[in-house]
DNA sequence: CTCCAGGGGTTCC
DNA sequence: GGAACCCATGGA
C-alpha cells in the first residue's frame, strides 16, 4: 500500500537541478516526476505547489527526508554570501535550485569509488547492478553483504580494477574500521585522512563522501574540471565569501561548467 | 582506430 | 612533493 508524504518549506529547491547536478546516480526522470531508490525503497518525487510530494511503499519519516534534502539549511543566506563573488553568482543564477543532498553513507562511499575515471551512464549501471545482484530486494547492499564476497563474485559488474577497491571499502566498513559515526566526530580534515585509508579512496572521493553524505559543506571535491576552471577563475583559491561552504560552491560551479562545456573548453584551454 | 569518462596507486626524480 | 604512466570497460 503506497504512502504519500508532502514536504513543505522546500524553498527554491528544484528536483531537476538537484538530481541532475552530478551528486547522485540513483534518480531518473519519468515525465514531470523523478523515481529514485533510497535506503532500498523505490520513491517517486515531484514538485507540487509549494512543496515536494513523495510516494512509495514504507516511506521514511519527514525528518529523514528533511535531512536527505538538506531542508534544514538556509540556502537564501548561503546564496547571499556566495553572490558576493560575481563568478559564483553566475553559477548560482544558472541553477539556483541545487541543494546538496545527504545520502546514505556506505552507498555514497561505494558509488564515488565506482565513479573514478568513469562516466555517468556506466556509474549508474554498475550501482544498479550492485544493488540487484547483491542487495536484499534490490536495496543497495550492506557492507557485510559485500564484505562476504570476492573479486570473482564482483566480476559480473564489469567494474574493472575498482572491484578490489569496493571490497576493501566494504571490509573496512564491516569491521568497524570505517564508521559513519566515528567520522562524524572528527574534523573534516581528520575524516578525510581516515577515509583515504581505504584503497581507491583519494582526496576527490573522500571529499565527495564528506559532502554528499556527511553534510560537510566545507569539504571541496577536487574535480579535474573544477581544477581547470579554478586556475582561471579563482587563481588565489575560492573567494572568502565561500568560506565554510566550499563544497556547495563547488557543486554550483561543477554544474555550470558541465552545462557549458563547449564555452568553457575554450575559456579554460582544454 | 583513438579518445575519453566527476581518480588513484606506483614509480620514478 | 610532483610528474609520468598504468589500471578495465564501454561508448563516441
Amino acid at each position: 500500500m503506497a504512502q504519500s508524504l508532502l514536504l513543505k518549506n522546500t524553498g527554491g529547491l528544484s528536483l531537476k537541478e538537484t538530481f541532475g547536478c552530478g551528486q547522485t546516480f540513483r534518480w531518473r526522470q519519468e515525465g514531470n516526476a523523478f523515481v529514485g531508490v533510497v535506503n532500498g525503497q523505490t520513491v517517486r518525487a515531484r514538485q507540487s505547489g509549494d512543496g515536494i510530494r513523495l510516494e512509495g511503499d514504507r516511506l521514511a519519516d519527514a525528518d529523514f527526508w528533511c535531512r536527505y534534502f538538506a531542508l534544514d539549511m538556509d540556502y537564501a543566506a548561503i546564496h547571499q554570501k556566495l553572490n558576493k563573488s560575481v563568478r559564483l553568482g553566475r553559477c548560482i543564477a544558472f541553477a539556483p535550485g541545487i541543494r546538496v543532498l545527504r545520502q546514505p553513507f556506505f552507498e555514497t562511499l561505494l558509488t564515488f569509488i565506482i565513479s573514478q575515471n568513469n562516466n555517468i551512464p556506466r556509474i549508474t549501471g554498475i550501482v544498479s547492478q550492485l544493488s540487484e545482484q547483491f542487495g536484499t530486494d534490490g536495496a543497495f547492499p550492506t557492507a557485510e553483504q559485500i564484505a562476504a564476497l570476492n573479486e570473482a563474485d564482483l566480476a559480473c559488474l564489469r567494474a574493472g580494477w575498482r572491484a578490489g577497491y569496493i571490497l576493501d571499502a566494504a571490509r573496512k566498513a564491516a569491521s568497524g574500521e570505517i564508521r559513519e559515526e566515528t567520522l562524524s566526530g572528527l574534523s573534516t580534515d581528520e575524516a578525510r585522512q581516515t577515509l583515504m585509508r581505504i584503497r581507491g579512496v583519494g582526496p576527490k572521493v573522500a571529499d565527495c563522501v564528506l559532502l554528499f553524505s556527511l553534510g560537510r559543506w566545507d569539504s571541496f571535491p577536487q574535480d579535474v574540471w573544477i581544477r581547470r576552471a579554478m586556475a582561471q577563475w579563482f587563481p588565489k583559491g575560492l573567494p572568502k565569501c565561500a568560506r565554510g561552504f566550499e563544497g556547495i560552491a563547488q557543486q554550483y560551479l561543477f554544474h555550470y561548467i558541465r552545462s557549458h562545456a563547449g564555452d568553457l573548453s575554450r575559456a579554460v584551454g582544454k
